[in-house]
DNA sequence: CCTTTCAGTGCACAACTGTTCACTGACACG
DNA sequence: CGTGTCAGTGAACAGTTGTGCACTGAAAGG
């Protein structure tokens, strides 16, 4: 395992290697799947893009699916970043300031995966069906996380947890489709849009807010 | 132009003839792009499904995209029918039996045109760009819709154009992920989910009657 | 009645698909 | 140094793909 080497540069190990061979075909089924969907994209096209023989591509993946579900990983590793990254500062400002910085992330977030974004928005609705049921998997954790946090909200204590779900519920679709309407957007829409969603989400809590009340 | 025969069946005419197998066209299209998406579908497939020779599909549409965008009039048409139904009795019951009634009008419709409304959940993110943007466009034609419909409802009199069209969003959205949500839920999940989505659309109601209020 | 139209046929083609199989050769270990 | 592992090769396979072309035959029109 002789990994350095005297000059600037390690020497590449054999699993190194490997694991760049992989991330290239990942990366390929990436950049392939944007138009249409994963559905759409050959093993052969794939293995050309990556650099590689066809063949060589069930050294790394049993099949497409395993592809699919390797991505969806990945996706969600740094969409739970994302989330980990909004729920930082445990001291609630007013409604306001939380919206606009959580939207503020988001887009980061977006522009920064845009492609992963990409791929679970698609994938989430078209894509192999055990894809869609990963993605599907993966979304509804993240709205139970979102539930048990709302729950730590000032304000929140003595509703009952289907509300808390439905409140939750509520946030998670409409972030989802602001996080479309960014990757559908161009950028000079992109201030107007976001001005949009913010009062989407204010609406949105307004109604919490009052709930109960009525 | 003899249609008509002395026994009870009528002729087909040749121009029924030809509208019967773009029908059948249309139907293997639905059916076969269930399982991935429309880019996943060859006009072979869509040929032999409809019981015709490969080449005489260039007969009804000149590629698969114009199969798309049929396929997305049509929803549309059903879609847009749904909506005129949700409008139809002028005067403004409680928000209550507005949202009871709209929600089993939609559960009506989404059983009876599941096949269109699996087409524009899957089509809209996945499936070829030019019927992404068409159906993109015609939700945005409903969502305008409904901003000018919620215009003329009591308490919105003095709502600014904007804040019409971020409920009109908000609603939207909303329902879209319900849609989506009862394509994929199991017919015993149905009762739950609809609790569930009517408390969504109650919460955003409330956050709308509370709304320039604080 | 004869003629035109045209939905549907059948064949051909080159390109592409997933998967098998035996292989090569550079690396890592003993 | 010798040896085994294993990422990547290359040929071959049986299917399927979209599309061009010349055709048939029944319905429609004059």
């Amino acid at each position: 395992m002789c990994t350095k080497i005297a000059g600037v540069t390690e020497v590449e190990s054999r699993a190194d290697r490997k694991e760049r061979t992989r991330r290239a075909l990942l990366d390929a089924a990436l950049e392939l799947a944007e138009e249409s969907s994963l559905t759409g994209v050959s093993l052969r096209q794939m293995a050309k893009e990556a650099g590689i023989v066809p063949t060589a591509f069930y050294r790394h993946f049993g099949s497409l699916d395993d592809v699919g579900l390797a991505l969806v990983d990945e996706s969600f590793v740094s969409l739970r970043a994302m989330l980990r990254e909004v729920r930082r500062p445990g001291a609630a400002d007013g409604a306001g300031e939380i919206v606009d910085r959580s939207l503020r992330i988001l887009l980061d977030h977006v522009h920064r995966h845009r492609a992963h974004f990409a791929f679970i928005a698609r994938e989430r609705a078209a894509g192999p069906p055990v894809v869609r049921e990963a993605i599907r998997h993966e979304i509804e954790l993240c709205e139970h996380e979102l539930a048990t946090d709302l729950a730590r909200l000032p304000g929140t204590q003595q509703w009952s947890t289907d509300d808390l779900h439905v409140l939750a519920g509520l946030l998670v679709s409409t972030v989802v489709a602001t996080a479309e309407e960014i990757l559908a957007a161009r950028p000079e829409q992109e201030t107007r849009l976001l001005a949009t969603a913010r009062r989407r989400l204010l609406m949105v809590f307004v109604g919490a807010f009052n709930w109960r009340s009525s």
